[in-house]
DNA sequence: CATTTGATGTTCT
DNA sequence: GAACATCAAATGC
């Protein structure tokens, strides 16, 4: 097996959007209580920026009880209750007091297939499994519970399994749903793997 | 099919 | 009270 876990040379660089950018392709694992091991193919993400960027939660500076977990160093998971109802996972970036992150928008499922079947009531595996945020978080059972787990040595990490992933798969465009952000809302900082059945709509 | 609506925690006004 | 990094179920063609 050729797998290898990200560490923070990965995470604390200083460049968000790229490292967006390269998570596409590695593959999401999350081991929750007694379950089985349960991962996922990351085919699509989103940079959020702590400054200059009105999409952020923690832009400029903006501290709350919840955006706290953002202006760790990075490496860890910042996981928050969207809509009340939907937990979304994102990877903190750069270096501690820097607020950026990564969100993980849709995932393939790869391993424990049955548990992420069952987590999700469904029957059969196919996109609305886990193409789109509040589903991935869903079908790896990650929940508000785990935001601030270190991705180096906790419960879920990120591995890199050398999925070759050509530039030209990789498609950026605006990101969703954040069309409040007003100008920086074009920003084309939500990449996807082309072609894949798997992205979010 | 497309469109609308209900669920509902955290944060801001 | 309103808005929000969403989803699923109900309603209207």
């Amino acid at each position: 097996m050729d797998a290898k876990k990200l560490d923070y040379n990965f995470y604390q660089r200083p460049d968000v959007v790229q490292i967006a950018e390269e998570l596409v392709g590695k593959v999401l694992c999350s081991q929750i209580g007694d379950a089985p091991v349960t991962s996922g193919i990351i085919v699509e993400t989103e940079a959020y920026c702590g400054r200059n960027d009105k999409a952020c939660h923690a832009n400029n500076g903006l501290r709350t009880d919840r955006t706290e977990t953002m202006y760790q160093a990075g490496g860890v998971a910042y996981i928050y209750l969207c809509y009340g109802i939907h937990h979304l996972f994102n990877v903190v970036t750069n270096e501690k007091d820097k607020a950026d992150a990564v969100l993980i928008r849709a995932i393939q499922p790869l391993d424990g297939i049955d548990t992420i079947l069952s987590r999700r009531k469904a029957e059969k595996i196919r996109p609305p499994v886990s193409a789109g945020p509040g589903r991935l978080t869903q079908a790896l059972g990650i929940t508000t519970d785990l935001s601030g787990a270190n991705l180096t040595d906790s419960i879920i990490w990120i591995e890199d399994r050398n999925i070759s992933i050509k530039d030209t798969d990789i498609k950026s465009t605006p990101r969703i749903g954040v069309d409040y952000a007003g100008e920086h809302a074009n920003r084309p900082w939500r990449f996807s793997l082309k072609n894949s059945d798997w992205v979010s709509q």
